[in-house]
DNA sequence: TAGCTATGTGTCTTTTGAACACTATCAAAT
DNA sequence: ATTTGATAGTGTTCAAAAGACACATAGCTA
């Protein structure tokens, strides 16, 4: 069978697979986008994964991890970064619950796979998964009481942690799991919750600002209990002049 | 055939590379190891890749890049760290002289194969690249003067090149590229190279003295025509200790 | 011994980071 | 109507780090 056969039949390639570290944010911890085997297994962790499969032969590697995660848990439309790849040749095979899972989904289940990471952070109320192909279902868990995943996946989320980690003090990519129209207290809290330390708010409120990446509404919430915060948006278009001048970073 | 015969017979994996880009310094600019193809075509950069080949399936990737740059450079027992995958289906098959290369070495030269990076900073009067297995020649080419590589190695180098930049300012890399006892101008150029840029030679001195990481070997230059300069030595356990209590940039 | 060349050194100014406490505004309860 | 509870919003001071800047020194060579 020649390249171009397989180019029109698109077949899998058995060595290559791509995975998404999807994080969302509720305005009071961080979350990661898990689907569950539906194995028969008592329920567990070891059960859960995050959204991966084998790619195509003739896609690249972002549109793989797109449509992986659309197939897997229908959302779409999210800018996919990459981690990097994993390849231990013993990764996906050292639990029986993960023997198990990738012979019911795996044409070749014995097969070495290398997989590519990539993370996204995305809104969580606006991209409610819903599982589809092999997920028996798809949710949000919340990032601190993950302690073990199917295959590597346990590290493959740390290691996307710790790129949000870096990324976040030198590019705001933060506003990704943010509302569109925000509060400096939410912004605030999404950089406690991803660095996992206190940050003081005047302190913080400063910098940010300082940065003028972002506009101030002139709205104010409503409804609260309490003194109503000023909503702000994310300014994207000083963000692209403030990128192009290079910042080093929000020194936090 | 099943994994356990694979595994055996060390078979190759069609479908997946590492590549090398490795970095040099010879005290006045950066260098980086290339191999040549040797092919009929006329001499030019197109013909010239850093070193690479595909992954064995009982190896992991790290091994596999350590393994892969020895067999072509005959250069041990260095560090390697992942630049990430590089998977575009038409990444190895653009120009006819990649094809011509390919048709050489690969068993299936058709076959879609995804890379994974890896970069590497050494001394470069420690290795001598010789050349072996498919390498007709290696050597080093100053990366100021590389416009053009087969493949996507262009591209592989460019990403090599910035992880290098954003590392040299929270790690103190440069060591690897450095004679073990050098000068602090010669640590000064490497950063200017490194960054591309003037930096103050005061300040420089400065900021680099303050992290404790250099030991002043109470020796001095001898045959130089002009005033001897101090010696220096990396003093790695004073590093470790930086490293676990964290620094977080170098500020250049 | 004069000249060449790169080394080595200190101060001042500006910028940035870190620590820190009180008043203001709204909704809800009384 | 008043109180209470909850979070928003705001400046100053001190310490540390960054950045700009110029001249004497030591060895070699001619």
């Amino acid at each position: 069978m020649n390249l171009q056969s397989k180019k029109n039949k698109k077949e899998l390639n058995p060595n290559v697979s791509v995975d998404c570290v999807i994080f969302g944010f509720d305005l009071d911890q961080l979350y990661v986008l898990l689907i569950d085997s539906g194995s028969t297994e008592a329920f567990s962790q070891a059960r859960m994964a995050v959204p991966g499969d084998l790619i195509f032969d003739t896609e690249n590697l972002d549109e793989a991890a797109i449509r992986v995660l659309r197939e897997l848990t229908s959302i779409e439309n999210i800018y996919l970064e990459q981690i990097g790849a994993f390849g231990d040749p013993n990764r996906i095979g050292k639990k029986d619950s993960d023997r198990e899972w990738l012979e019911a989904i795996r044409a070749q289940p014995e097969a070495r796979v290398i997989t590519v990471a990539y993370y996204s952070l995305v809104r969580m109320p606006n991209f409610n998964p819903k599982a589809s192909s092999f997920a028996k279902s798809a949710g949000w868990a919340p990032v601190k009481e993950v302690f073990d995943l199917a295959f590597d996946h346990y590290d493959i989320l740390q290691a996307g942690l710790e790129q949000l980690r870096r990324k976040i003090k030198i590019q705001p990519i933060g506003f990704n799991l943010l509302p569109e129209k925000f509060t400096l207290s939410q912004l605030h809290k999404l950089y406690e919750c991803i660095l996992d330390k206190e940050l003081d708010k005047r302190n913080f409120r400063r910098k940010i600002l300082n940065l003028n990446i972002l506009t101030n509404l002139d709205e104010k919430q409503i409804g609260v209990p309490h003194k109503p915060s000023q909503l702000f948006e994310f300014n994207e278009e000083n963000y692209k002049k403030l990128s192009k001048e290079g910042f080093d970073n929000f020194g936090f």
